[in-house]
RNA sequence: GGCGAUGUGGCCGAGUGGUUUAGGCAAGGGCCUGCAAAGCCCUCCACCUGGGUUCGAUUCCCAGCAUCGCCUCCA
């Protein structure tokens, strides 16, 4: 029975598929404006995880993960450096896809782009202002909350509360709304502003409608899962379900969010802090898969520090694992140990515990090379389950890299030169090996090198 | 003002009403090794403060302190 927390209810509760074995998950996908950010590296990696995770267990997982290719903020960037916004959207998902792949994300199953459904999108608000829901002012439309009897359900807050205090920020469009929380649905553009046709005048869309129609069309009515930042709870989140309760269909069955990253302060990392701690940046001066394993130690809810500290120490730890992937390339395949992969199930099957799955894992590392150290005959079976904890996490050993020749003779010559006792020359092979950038490991069955 | 999160050993970071420890990194000792590397073993026994509940609390409750987030366009 896998478990997940359910942001709406506020406690874990079992994931009840629409259709046994296959699940449909929609990902908040990025506004394609700027560079990724940390945060976007913690979300997808988080949600790749889940998928790879979900997937290894045996289900059908459809992922579907939206481009946001318009937007307020890509219509600034335009403007203020005078170049077509598509030249943007274009170029930042680019950016984006190559970072994730680079992360060792999959690609999601379906990548709907905001800019191929704004029909749709004008088919969803003409229904929404037929059915009362919405209507028109002088600058777009907007969703009538007050008509949405649940609406706070994500923010565990009511509309009243929401707005009796703090929030010094502008309000969109306050001076024609019924209420100070509708949103808009549909933003009137101005001169020279991309826009689409629409019956209510020439625009774009507003509140990320998109993920509204393209989540309830690609995966249907009553799909599995709707995952995202915690940001994007309110009102992003918020405000797409509310478009769908008041449509009248059904929504996300659940909603889980991950927690944010926040810098060496303990402060959040984002975008309109200004701090933008940049996702290629970390990609450019570490081992991509630090990031997977320091956020894998940590609960996905949990908020997750990003330190020069913790990602050496992964870089580290990811060392060993490479070591025993070495160690065990020529270990016979065998069935995982069972009692491990029980465990893994139960650990990962309870709200996605990673960091006790991860402890796992370096437990079983461990029995695996004791076993292996004493010649027991349990050790493939826990060097299958390293492997096979390994790939529902997504962390891939990295593989060995080819040895040239005259390296694979200085192996031999340093070998031999143990054997003849000729330490000298031994230590001096090692050295020179070690300074081409070689990891040199002697046992007792020889000297063998890797990158 | 409303809602919420967090406070753990040298560092990062889980978890739990008590008995034997999360885990990673770092440090020290040992085994292995010609010496290393890799690996294995051992050590380092923490839980913001003040109350309360309890036979017993780091874990539950209350209060406080501190840090952080959301409350209209940030994953």
């Amino acid at each position: 029975m896998f478990r997940l927390y359910d942001t709406a209810t506020s406690e874990v509760r079992e994931l009840r598929l629409r259709t046994p074995g296959r699940v449909g998950i929609y990902l908040c996908g990025p506004t394609v404006y700027g560079p990724p950010h940390l945060g976007h590296g913690r979300a997808t990696l988080v949600y790749d995880i889940l998928r790879r995770y979900l997937t290894w267990s045996g289900l059908e997982v459809t992922l579907v993960s939206n481009i946001t290719d318009i937007d307020d903020k890509i219509i600034d960037r335009a403007n203020r450096e005078g170049r077509p916004w598509q030249d943007i959207t274009h170029k930042c998902e680019s950016v984006w896809f190559d970072a994730m792949s680079r992360l060792n994300v999959e690609r999601p199953t379906l990548v709907p782009h905001a800019t191929e459904y704004v029909d749709q999108m004008v088919g969803m608000i003409a229904e929404l202002v037929e059915r009362g829901r919405a209507y028109a002012t002088a600058d777009g439309v907007y969703l009538s909350v007050t008509s949405v009897n649940d609406y706070g359900l994500l923010a565990h807050q009511s509309l009243d509360d929401m707005l009796s205090g703090g929030g010094d920020r502008e309000v969109f469009g306050a001076e024609n709304k019924n209420h100070p929380a509708d949103f808009a649905l549909w933003k009137f553009s101005k001169p020279g502003e991309p826009s689409w046709p629409s019956p209510w005048g020439d625009g774009r869309p507003g509140w990320h409608s998109e993920c509204v129609v393209m989540s309830l069309e690609l995966l249907g009515d009553g799909f599995d899962l709707h995952c995202g930042g915690m940001d994007l709870k309110f009102p992003h989140h918020e405000n797409e379900r509310a478009q769908a309760v008041a449509l009248g269909r059904d929504f996300a069955r659940q909603m889980i969010h991950n927690g944010f990253v926040v810098d060496t302060e303990g402060e959040k990392m984002s975008n309109s802090l200004g701090n933008v701690a940049n996702l290629l940046d970390l990609l450019e001066h570490y081992d991509p898969r630090a990031y997977r394993l320091v956020l894998l130690q940590s609960h996905y809810r949990s908020p997750v520090r990003v330190g020069q500290d913790n990602i050496d120490a992964a870089v580290t730890t990811l060392a060993g694992l490479d070591a025993f992937a070495a160690r065990t390339a020529s270990v016979v395949v065998a069935p995982a140990d069972s009692d491990v992969i029980a465990r893994f199930r139960e650990l990962m099957d309870d709200d996605l515990d990673t960091p006790s799955a991860t402890a796992l894992l370096f437990d079983t590392m461990r029995r695996a090379n004791a076993a292996l150290d004493a010649g027991d005959p349990s050790a493939p079976g826990l060097v299958a389950g390293v492997r096979e904890i390994c790939t529902a996490f997504g962390l891939e050993f990295k593989a060995a890299a080819d040895v040239p020749t005259e390296i694979a003779a200085k192996a031999t010559a340093l070998d031999a030169a143990r054997a003849a006792k000729d330490f000298a020359t031994a230590d001096a092979l090692r050295a020179e090996l070690q300074g081409a950038g070689w990891i040199v490991e002697t046992t007792k069955a020889g000297t063998t090198v890797r990158r």
